[in-house]
DNA sequence: CGAATCGTTGAAAGCAGTCAACTAGGGTGG
DNA sequence: CCACCCTAGTTGACTGCTTTCAACGATTCG
């Protein structure tokens, strides 16, 4: 596994991480600015794929060690990457392990949010380009419980579900579900 | 929150994160030679204790930080050690999410044997120091569903159930129930 | 010897999973 | 143009794994 370092310009990835019986985990979810291939070095089976259309820079994994070795600045800027991304996943452990469903759902969805609107975005309205099979995947459930939490949610006019992603109309409840 | 890097130089502790209304997640257990800080540093409730007598070597942060910027290669060993975590909290995702009770608990046996072994113990006979409660913390389940499985693995005969610990009579067969 | 804590076990409930049917778009080819 | 199919998503009925509630046993400690 030669596997390169990528810094995402363009697009959505979703990063994942299979059982031998096709079980998946969804990890994370890259957007434009993030930085991807640190955890991929290591052993395991390791996957990243696009989401619709994506623009990366790839980096030779050699050279650009090499090229870092000179820079102990870029190294320190690597190294905050990678303590923020644990602290990502220790979060996502959280929800993971303690969480319910509408939590778990209402969490995704203001985290999304949170991070499309870093990017400069709306957000009222909130684009879903994965589909709902990575969200259970990246939540630990069902497609068909993520499917059920989403018109639940709906119902209780806290989103509303439109083709290609929701409309959160009560962002105060749903902050309230995702309270951590 | 001026916390510390500590370096663990003997016993055990527990990583964890608290939500709001006491849900508890253990994220990690740290033994002897484990680097302990990077992730608290950054925002949110993190906690870390002692499950019986620790030593540790503490470093404050700012010194230390100062300390590094001069030493290139102790970055890069750091780093190597930050990304390591991040595979670690990737393979948890995978079991907090996507893994059956009984998966869980053989995983955590087999992986804290493991972890036990590199230190330089015995295989076949695994001291658990920590409760029940908080493997059950650490596994995304209740204390109840630990001990009903603990017990199932005991009569099924792949583990001896022993005061302060387990003994492993069929690693291959936990080991399968671990599969990754 | 209680009192307290930890762990185990049982019975019942509930949340999410499974199985299955149905709907809605979107693309393709006749 | 429309019939067809294929995929994604939704919904329903039911199952079942894990949780919840509760009692009991074991060990420790004052």
């Amino acid at each position: 596994m030669t596997t390169s370092f990528y810094n995402l310009l363009e697009g959505v990835m979703r990063l994942y991480k299979l059982l031998p019986d096709g079980r998946r985990q969804i990890v994370g979810f890259a957007l434009p600015g993030d930085f991807l291939g640190m955890t991929s070095s290591s052993r395991h089976n390791f996957s990243a794929d696009a989401i619709g259309p994506v623009v990366v820079c790839r980096f030779s994994r050699a050279p650009f060690a090499r090229f870092i070795d000179d820079k102990p600045h870029l190294l320190r800027r690597i190294n905050e990457l990678a303590v923020r991304e644990l602290g990502q996943a220790q979060d996502h452990m959280v929800l993971l392990g303690r969480r319910s469903a509408e939590e778990k759902v209402a969490t995704f969805l203001v985290g999304w949010r949170d991070r499309l609107a870093a990017l400069g975005g709306k957000t009222t309205t909130v684009p879903l380009p994965m589909s709902r099979q990575d969200i259970a995947d990246y939540l630990g459930l069902t497609i068909e419980t993520v499917s059920r939490t989403f018109t639940k949610l709906d119902r209780d006019g806290v989103i509303e579900i439109l083709p290609g992603g929701i409309s959160l109309l009560d962002p105060a409840r749903a902050e309230a579900l995702a309270a951590a």
